[in-house]
DNA sequence: CGGTTTGTTGCAATCGATTGTAAAGTGTGT
DNA sequence: ACACACTTTACAATCGATTGCAACAAACCG
């Protein structure tokens, strides 16, 4: 009409005071009413409200959050280890994240992401707690960090780990009982008739070094021999490492443990390439569970990871030791999921 | 020795005054210093960086950022449409955050996640731009919806949408022609001697209406028959969906263009279980060209994006923005990945 | 040696919301 | 009509880092 109307483009109402000042009341008042306290006349409150509204106004969390030494964001840390890029792109770890949002979310938690490369940056998990920003930490895998997250552990309470739990560990783990996990797998192959089993996968992430401990152990036991070849989960390098590994003649009896399902099925489709059968020539077992895994060709047998309760847990924890508590670890069982390919 | 050695379970020095204290100066001069401000005499900052260093303190970004009304800070916005859990599980939109992280990591942001369900928080645009939170926001799909964003997108420029590309809309968005995308899949199925289509995906979502559109057109062009066949992402729907989809007879000539690889996979694995052979009975062709598409029995044929290209290319379009500059939109050419699928 | 320039540092205001405490207002009972 | 209890609101301090401005000292010039 008659300036212009600029109905959203500059709220002139930014702060507390503005909308108190047109309320006409103080700042304090308004601050009490929109966070529902019963200290403000319930009119008073209702007419803040409305006001609040109708003004578009959100009071700045920025400011909030130093005020109340609180910001209501948890971090999420993705260590990347010897191996950028290693993790972010995994199923298993996105899976992971998914859930963690979903859990977060619905506390009231909004999540701060954060990749970091340890190699580059010694200071990465000091750093990413005392910033300020976050009320606690999520971390995704131990990769090689393990010992930098013990001491981290000592002097901050409210983080929670996903990986491995090594016995006497300091800090708070929530994961899959990796070692018999690989034993369960292992067995499952020598039971199929596998007498040499290659074990795929990076024995320097703690996880995989704890699978591949309980498949020596089955191995052992049962007088099968098991060769390990490493092999990382970075997108880049991985279908080149598997190519590389799977390129030997196989034998009869010889099988496949693969640490996790994406290397699982990238040897499917190399063996595939090479025309060498699955299960009938070499059998594989893969690890996680992923939904793929049901749809590969042919379908994966696989040790299942509950993905989804593990996320749920992981903020369970986080949120009781963020209020103090010393919270002890989960290690959950896993479970073998029997289909075709081993 | 003494005491007690809690070198960092409680370090004594959190903020500025406190290392002021120590270091007998005032707070604005360890400020200046370790902004590394020319003000200050070097040896002074030295000496003053050191004892940062030797106490581990850290400033509070949360006073930073309010002072400074600058976080450091990009936000992240998954929609979720009509159907929650649709996207966060999609492979496609996982390996966009992936290089997403990367390209903000790069430029020193961190970045804040956040995944909304329109339905229940009619809000959740201006929510977020206003929480005070965030220097600028990246929104990874429209889903469905578009009005909203337009509508954010007049008061607000530092937003950046992943998505389709309308005529004359008004928000700044990196994408892929879908519309050709769709068109060229379709041209090949029916060079490969398809007549008729069959298109998986959700129509509502505007990105998979304008592959249907793509289709459409070409189909309509050379007389060929193309059905809608309504297929959710949702990853606990997408099988159950797909499998009654395709629980048809098929003909000769008939053939399978899916909006999405995730869903052509499925696919793969419906049809396989049916024992109709692709590409002999049914050809199909996917979109989006995972590393995946590569790996699948038979390989996917499929429409590539550059999802990296389109992350750096989000990332560096959001910070100009920032800057006041109105930027235009870009929209990719799609690319055919000929495999054998279709 | 007075006056000016250059280089450092301290002081105090500021960002915007929250909250303890004081003060004002309303109502009741005698 | 007065004292007392109870609501409701205003005031001002606070969270911790940043920054414009003033103050001070040393160095330099004529």
């Amino acid at each position: 009409m008659s300036e212009q109307e600029t109905p959203k483009a500059r709220p002139a109402v930014r702060t507390l005071s503005d909308l108190a000042r047109i309320a006409g009341v103080s700042a304090g008042t308004v601050s009490r009413a929109l966070a529902g306290k019963s200290l403000v006349n319930t009119d008073t409150r209702e007419r803040i409200v409305a006001l609040a509204r109708d003004h578009g106004f959100r009071p700045n969390k920025m400011a909030s959050s130093l005020r109340r030494q609180k910001t209501d964001v948890i971090g999420i840390a993705i260590p990347l280890g010897h191996d950028s890029r290693q993790q972010i792109s995994d199923t298993f770890f996105i899976t992971l994240l998914g859930h963690l949002a979903d859990a977060l979310t619905e506390r009231g938690y909004d999540l701060m992401l954060r990749r970091v490369i340890p190699e580059r940056d010694e200071d990465w998990l000091d750093r990413f707690i005392g910033s300020g920003m976050i009320d606690g930490l999520l971390v995704i895998g131990q990769s090689d960090q393990f010992d930098r997250i013990e001491d981290a552990a000592d002097g901050y309470l409210p983080m929670v780990v996903w990986g491995n739990h090594a016995e006497g560990q300091r800090h708070c783990v929530v994961g899959t009982d990796n070692r018999l996990g690989g034993r369960i797998a292992t067995e499952r192959l020598i039971a199929g008739g596998a007498r040499h089993i290659y074990f795929l996968g990076d024995t320097s992430a703690v996880e995989f070094a704890a699978r591949y401990a309980g498949a020596v152990d089955a191995a052992g036991r049962l007088g099968v021999t098991i060769t390990p070849l490493p092999s990382h989960l970075s997108s880049d390098r991985l279908e080149a490492e598997v190519a590389a590994n799977l390129n030997r003649s196989f034998e009869p009896g010889d099988a496949i443990f693969a640490a996790t399902d994406t290397l699982a099925i990238a040897s499917l489709a190399r063996l595939k390439a090479l025309g060498i059968a699955v299960p009938d020539q070499v059998r594989i077992v893969g690890f996680d569970d992923l939904p793929l895994a049901a749809q590969t060709t042919p379908p994966l047998t696989s040790v299942r990871q509950e993905i989804r309760a593990g996320a749920f847990a992981m903020v369970d924890l986080l949120i009781r030791r963020i209020s103090g508590e010393d919270t002890e670890s989960i290690v959950m069982p896993p479970h073998l999921v029997g289909r075709h390919s081993g």
